[in-house]
RNA sequence: GGCCCCAUCGUCUAGCGGUUAGGACACCAGGUUCUCAUCCUGGCAGCCAGAGUUCGAUUCUCUGUGGGGUCACCA
């Protein structure tokens, strides 16, 4: 089988997480059935457009290593590949369309536009455009046109007539074409509309297989239109579903949450967790298994299996996935990704023994200064400190303790886990305290929390002297 | 509101006329353990409703309900 797939995103903002999953089934389709994934950009909205757009896509997407084998900067035989540059092309398809008597020019003013659809709200008829130059005769439009009167180039949508296309995902999907607007194809500042663009680039460009998001099914009808008129053979379409917010209400909007590719990337997400997040959101193995490389992915995926339901970002598992790509890292792999999220006052002489520790607690890897920070900071002991030093013993029986256990501490020459475990664990059996309790007040001195690493590696890193300094610290705030 | 799409545990998903409705996350409990985490074991929890088709519907059809998308010279 031939295919061609594309991603063809627009330089408006930052990518879309969602954009990233669609591109992602783009992506390992082509690459399964060894056709060709294309990167196309539609800066056909020059007023929305950001600078540094165009290259912020291609940024984003290189960093989630989903390479492009045609697109800017790689080429291929069917460019350009930045809409933009492809303007004639657009103007010739647009002019063609009216020899064929399929589209018209519109003169409307935005004004008188706007007039219609107020009185078509106010009537509660569906906002339509009234086809007021659809008949326009030629000599009109000659004469407009020679006047310089600022116009658009309209689809002309026929009247009571059934359009069918198949989508993969859903099956066949009929819509009446009076429910479709006469849409505007050609702006008056010489660009094209995405409906007109898409659909000759798309052809153009031979693409076989157009995955795209489900908010595309509504105007699909519009393309089909087009297909029919240029007479030319339709790809197969499969709308994917999109991702609805954490609270299941309404698309994954920026209002609910961050939304932006990047912003996962810069939270401390794996970009292979997130890739694999989405390729088993909305779509299953047969054989149930979750984790799973690219190379698994591309050999299994097929768009048609994918769920016809809108899924609900589910940012518990993803966290439960990067967590297992965290633990899956080399050392050396996840000190070098770390490094980025490290505070200032990290001491990176103790990187190497404080990842071991937490390696296996990190969800994010924005975790470790929140999981490691008492390694380094001075720690304040608050109320509820208190609780927990206390609990199940008093304050005499816990002043003792600590008391005790500094000295033994004090002794010890060589300051390793081996030598604080064999002092501490005597002193507590010697002395037959609840090993609960002695373990847990002594946890609470030195890091100020009871979630922590294991003790005694722990107390080793943080050192002798601040160790001492902490447990005096618990005594004074005891004593008070 | 019109049009379109969708509907299995809280979430994701398997199922494709006859199943004790399976798995994963989350949650809960137990084990390991100095706490947390990891790891292991177990548990809780679901076919939106009503008609119809059928010997038999989670599965097919219709209606309702609910959710979502879309109605721009934005993509």
């Amino acid at each position: 089988m031939k295919v061609r797939t594309r991603m063809a995103p627009s330089p408006t903002g930052d990518m879309h997480v969602g954009s990233l999953a669609i591109t992602l089934k783009n992506y390992a389709f082509a690459r399964r059935h060894h056709g060709q994934f294309i990167l196309r950009i539609e800066d056909t909205d020059k007023v929305r457009e950001v600078d540094d757009g165009i290259e912020a896509i291609q940024r984003i997407l290189k960093q989630y290593s989903l390479d492009w084998d045609e697109g800017p900067n790689v080429g291929g035989k069917f460019g350009p590949y930045i809409q933009s540059q492809r303007l004639a092309i657009y103007q010739e398809k647009a002019e063609e369309l009216i020899a064929k008597g399929k589209a018209y020019h519109c003169f409307c003013t935005r004004e008188r536009l706007q007039e219609v659809k107020e009185k078509q709200q106010a009537e509660k008829t569906p906002p339509k455009y009234d086809g007021f130059c659809r008949n326009l005769s030629s000599e009109e439009v000659k004469k407009k046109l020679d006047q310089k009167i600022e116009s658009v180039i309209r689809l002309k949508v026929p009247e009571n007539k059934e359009i069918k296309f198949i989508d993969l995902i859903r099956g066949e999907i009929v819509v009446n074409s009076d429910t479709v607007n006469d849409q505007v194809l050609m702006k008056s500042d010489g660009y094209p509309t995405y409906h007109l663009a898409v659909v000759v680039d798309d052809h153009l460009m031979e693409i076989t297989h157009i995955m795209r998001g489900e908010e595309w099914i509504s105007s699909t009808p519009k393309h089909i239109l087009l297909y029919e008129a240029f007479d030319w053979e339709l790809p197969i379409f499969a709308h994917i579903p999109i991702f609805l917010n954490p609270d299941g209400k309404g698309k994954m909007s920026k209002r609910k949450g961050t939304v932006s590719a990047q912003s996962f990337l810069d939270r401390g997400y794996l970009p292979e967790a997130l890739l694999n997040f989405f390729m088993i959101l909305g779509w299953a193995r047969p054989d149930d298994v979750e984790i799973m490389s690219m190379v698994d992915y591309i050999e299994r995926f097929d768009p048609a299996d994918v769920s016809s339901k809108s899924v609900v970002f589910d940012i518990k598992k993803l966290d439960w996935i990067n967590g297992i790509y965290i633990r899956k890292l080399e050392s050396s792999e996840l000190k070098q990704k770390i490094e980025k999220f490290l505070p200032n006052d990290f001491p990176k002489d103790k990187l190497d023994s404080i990842l071991i520790l937490v390696r296996e607690r990190l969800e994010r890897l924005s975790d470790i200064e929140e999981l490691t920070s008492f390694f380094y900071r001075d720690i304040q002991l608050h109320d509820d400190a208190k609780k927990m030093l206390l609990k199940k013993s008093n304050v005499e029986e816990v002043l003792t303790q600590i008391e005790q256990t500094k000295s033994q501490l004090l002794e010890i020459e060589d300051w390793n886990t081996a030598n604080i475990e064999e002092a501490v664990r005597k002193l507590q059996e010697n002395k037959e305290w609840k090993k609960n309790q002695f373990f847990m007040m002594l946890r609470v001195a030195v890091t100020g929390r009871k979630a922590t690493p294991p003790l005694f590696e722990t107390i080793e890193i943080i050192g002798k002297k601040f160790t001492l300094e902490r447990l005096n610290q618990a005594i004074k705030f005891l004593s008070n």
